[in-house]
Order: C-alpha cells, then structure tokens, then sequence
DNA sequence: TAGGCCATCTGGTCCT
DNA sequence: AGGACCAGATGGCCTA
C-alpha cells in the first residue's frame, strides 16, 4: 500500500493498470487527435506525427500496414511503455517503503528524485555506520577483537548482539547526548511487514520523522573531519549515536507499529 | 496562478 | 522483426 493512501495526495505512483484497448477510447485520446487531425504543422514533431499518421513513415513495411494495424501496433507498444513504467514505479514504491522515513496517511510520498537521493544518502550512512562499528568494536574488545576481524575481514556481526553491547557501552552512553533516546519514540509506519523486516535499523526517531527539512537529507553529505560523514538534516551516523533495538523482534515490533 | 510532479504517448535507438 | 529502453512533449493534478 502507498504511504500516501487517504491522504490528500491520492495519486498513485503505480495506478491500476487500465488498457482500454477499444479503437474508439484511443482515439478520444486528446494527443492522438491532434496527432491525426491537426493540420498546423509548424512543429517539427508534429511534422513527423503526421507523417505517421499518412503512413509515409521510413519504414516501408509500416506504410503498407493499414490504418487499423498501425493503431492496433500502436496500442500493442502504448501497453507495453505502460507495463514498464508500472513496474518502475513498483519498485520504486519498493524503495520508498524500506527507506527511513515516515510513512503514514498524513505523510506526503517522496518524489522519485527524492526517493533516489535519499536512498543514496542512506546506504552512505550505513556503510559509514558499519565502518565505525567495526572499529568501535575493535576499540572496545582490544586486540582480539581486531585479530578476529582481520582474520574475517567480512565477519558477520549480529545487528542484536552488537547494537546490545554499544547501547550498554558506558563510553558510549557519556559521548553523545542522542544516546539514550528511547526506540519507543520511533514512529516507523512500514505498510508490509514482512517487509518491514527488512535488514535496515531506524537511524533515529528524528531521521523517520523527517523532523529535519527534507531538503536537508537530499543534499551532499557533508565531509567532516572525522571518519564518518555527517549529513544535513540526519543525526550523527556513527554508532555511538543510533541507539538501535537491542533486539530484532523489538525492531520487527516497531516496523509493523501503525 | 506558477511551479512541481506525474502518467501517458510517441519516435528513435539499441539489443536479442 | 520485435521488444526494451530512453527522452521529449503534453496535459492533468496538487500545493504554496
């Protein structure tokens, strides 16, 4: 379901697909009237709209189609253009519900461009998150820790039993003042749950309620001195600061939290 | 009312 | 040859 269902902005991204296919709804279609019948011609799509139309195309075998196989030709790639923009927009509601921002009837969709750079910005985040994990977590378990990592340079490091053990760190808890936000705060409105299991954190109740500009989230990420960046609009994205759930089903328990 | 966003149609190009 | 992909054009809807 669209995070905008039963707001105001109704408009689907991906509509039920209607193929009308009757010759007679195609050509009460406003641009193929005047794609057949306008006689101005002073464009130059126009120009070749209406050589189209006359079947004077550079296509031989196109102009020898009758009128009513090229409208039937025409409607055949018309469906099919519909199709793909469909499923284009499908996934791009796909990325829109697993992106951390909040969903729900009184929240306006992100635009594609803002979906696409938002997403862009969030797989920066988290891939400098994990990178700060990992060396957090070097820090705090010493040299073995280290060693295990270098060892297993792609170690797999459970999200519960790691996001546990930095919530609880002591230095992690006197570094930054977001630490210790509850994830109770957290208003993640995901329409599927299933989905919403999906292997992301909420950053911060203040990154999914977009109480920054969404403007802010859409620019360059800023490049900090330090070894992460800080985006506009986000909080910190280290670890120290994303009090994540200690557990996943307190993060499945607030993904499917309406 | 202007501007943003979107769906749709369309012709061109590339690929299989 | 047919289908996928792309970009331009157009018109509708919505919001500030």
């Amino acid at each position: 379901m669209d995070s905008d269902a039963g707001s105001t902005c109704s408009r689907s991204s991906s509509p039920d697909l209607v193929v009308d296919d009757s010759p007679g709804s195609f050509f009460s279609n406003k641009m193929f009237q005047k794609y057949c019948h306008d006689d101005t011609t002073d464009s130059r799509a126009g120009q070749s709209r209406m050589e189209h139309c006359s079947g004077a195309g550079k296509n031989k075998n196109r102009s020898e189609l009758s009128k009513e196989e090229v409208q039937d030709l025409r409607l055949k790639v018309n469906s099919r253009e519909r199709k793909r923009m469909h499923d284009l927009n499908q996934a791009m509601d796909g990325l829109r519900e697993v992106m951390p921002y909040a969903h729900g009837p009184s929240v306006r969709k992100l635009s594609k461009i803002s979906t696409l750079l938002l997403a862009r910005n969030y797989i920066l985040m988290l891939s400098s998150s994990l990178e700060e994990m990992r060396k957090l977590v070097g820090d705090v378990y010493g040299g073995s820790a280290a060693a295990q990592n270098r060892s297993t340079p792609h170690a797999t490091i459970t999200p519960a039993a790691t996001s546990a053990q930095l919530s609880l760190h002591p230095l992690a808890q006197s570094l930054h003042p977001l630490v210790g936000s509850t994830p109770a705060a957290l208003q993640h409105h995901s329409p599927s749950a299933s989905l919403a299991a999906a292997p992301h954190s909420p950053p911060s109740a203040s990154f999914l309620g977009f109480h920054a500009p969404l403007q802010g989230l859409l620019k360059e990420p800023l490049h900090l001195s330090s070894s992460y960046r800080h985006f506009p609009g986000m909080p910190c994205p280290c670890t120290l600061c994303q009090p994540l759930p200690t557990t996943t089903s307190t993060l499945h328990s607030l993904s499917i939290n309406k």
